[in-house]
DNA sequence: TGAAAATTTCAACAACCGTTGAAAAACACT
DNA sequence: AGTGTTTTTCAACGGTTGTTGAAATTTTCA
C-alpha cells in the first residue's frame, strides 16, 4: 500500500501557474523560457501549451489568476469602510487603507506566491507593452470605484487631480511591494522591504496627506 | 559632388546606444535581440559586441550614459536651492523640485531619447534583477545627498522615515515619467502622460505634503 | 467492463539567439 | 607612399527558442 503525497495536492496546471508566476516576476516575460517553467513545475514542456495556449496567454492567465481575489478583498474593505463611516463619506485615510491593507495577504500566506504576484504587478505596471492594456483590463474597474470614493471624501477635488494622485499612489505601492531590495541597500539595512508594519505606517498617512494637499483648495 | 548628410552626424557607436536605449525601454532586456538593435541602428550585428562587449555590458552602458548628466543637473539644482535659502535650509518643496525639475529636459529635447531613458529607469527600478545593484550603483550617491537635504528641512524626522518617504517619491516618479499610457486610459483621456505641467503641479506639492505629514512630529 | 474524452509524453520542426575569429576596409601619422 | 592601428564586415559556430502533431496514458462515465 502506497501513501499519497502528504501535501502539494496541486494539479499540474496549478503547478505551471505557480512556477510561471515566480519566474515571470523574477525575470520578466522574455527572460523566462517555457522549458524553465516546465522544469520548475516538474512537468513536460508541451503541457504548458496544452493548458494555456501560447506563451502570451500563459502570462495573462498568471496575471489574472489572483486579480479576482485581490479585487474582491479590496472591494469588500472599501464597502466596509463606507458603511462604518455612514452617513458621512469614508475618510481619505480609510479609503487608502482599504486599497492597501488587502495586500497584507502576501505576508500571511505560508508560501511566497503572493509576493511573486506583487512583483509581477510592478513589472506589468511599468511595462510600456503590458502596462497599458493588461493593467487597465484587470484593475481599472475597481480603481474607478476607489477614485469615486476618494472624490466623496474630497468634494472640492477635480477628477484629474484625483487621477494624478492615484497615479502617485499606484507607482509607490507597486515599487514598494515588488520588494526589489533597493530600499534595503539605499538605507544600509535600516529599512527592510518585508517590513509591512513600517510600510503601512508610512504609506497610508503619506498618501492621505498628498491627496489632502492637492485636492482640497481649488 | 555629393552632399554630406545634413544632420545625424553621429558615430555608429552612438547610434547603437540610441537604438538600444529605445528598444530596451520598450521591451526590456530580454525582449530585444542584438540583431534588432543593430538593424535599428543600421549597423552590423557584430559591431555592438566590438564596441560594448557582452549584451549585459551594452545594457549597463546605455543606462549609465545619461545618468552622469542627470545627476549633475540634479546636484546643481539642489545646491542652488540651498544657497537661495541660506542660511535657512532649503524647504522640502524646493528640494523635491530640484530632484524633479531636471527631468524636464526630456520634454525640451527634439528627439525622444530622454523619454526612452526615463522609461528605462522605470524598467530597471522595478526589476528584481537589475533594480538592486544597477539602480544603487547609479543613483544612491546622489539620492543620499538629497535625503540629507530633506533631513535638514525636517529636523524631527528619523532616517528611516526619510528613506520610506523617498521610496514613495521614487516609485511615483518612475512610473509617471515612464509614460506607459495607463493614466491616459484610466482617466479616459482627461490626464495625459506627456503633460509635464500637470505632473509637476501635482507631484511636487503631493510629495512635499507626504514628507511633512510623516516626518514632522514623532 | 468498455468506449469516449481528457491529459500527458515524446520527438522533432524551423527559426533565431549571442558570440567569435578572420578577412576587409578605413583611418592616423610620419 | 607606407606602416600600424582602429573600425567594420562577413560568415559561421553550437545552443536554445516556442510550438506542434501524433502516440501513449490516465480519467470519466454509462
Amino acid at each position: 500500500m502506497t501513501v499519497a503525497a502528504p501535501v502539494a495536492q496541486q494539479s499540474k496546471s496549478d503547478r505551471i501557474l505557480d512556477a510561471a508566476e515566480a519566474l515571470f516576476a523574477a525575470k520578466g516575460f522574455d527572460g523566462v523560457t517555457l522549458r524553465e517553467i516546465a522544469s520548475a513545475a516538474n512537468v513536460d514542456v508541451a503541457l504548458a501549451s496544452y493548458h494555456f495556449g501560447r506563451k502570451d496567454d500563459l502570462f495573462v492567465a498568471v496575471f489574472s489568476r489572483r486579480a479576482k481575489a485581490l479585487n474582491a478583498r479590496r472591494l469588500e474593505a472599501l464597502t466596509k469602510a463606507e458603511t462604518d463611516a455612514s452617513p458621512q463619506p469614508a475618510s481619505v485615510e480609510a479609503v487608502i487603507g482599504a486599497f492597501l491593507r488587502p495586500l497584507e495577504i502576501a505576508q500571511r500566506e505560508s508560501d511566497d506566491s503572493w509576493h511573486h504576484y506583487l512583483a509581477l504587478i510592478a513589472y506589468v505596471n511599468n511595462s510600456p507593452y503590458w502596462g497599458q492594456r493588461l493593467m487597465s483590463d484587470t484593475f481599472d474597474g475597481l480603481v474607478s470605484r476607489f477614485i469615486e470614493a476618494l472624490g466623496k471624501a474630497l468634494p472640492d477635488a477635480s477628477p484629474d487631480q484625483l487621477y494624478w494622485c492615484y497615479h502617485n499612489l499606484s507607482g509607490a505601492l507597486t515599487l514598494t511591494f515588488a520588494r526589489t531590495g533597493r530600499i534595503d541597500r539605499l538605507s544600509g539595512g535600516l529599512c527592510r522591504s518585508d517590513d509591512y508594519k513600517s510600510i503601512y505606517d508610512n504609506m497610508i498617512p503619506f498618501m492621505a496627506a498628498g491627496f489632502h494637499a492637492t485636492c482640497s483648495g481649488k
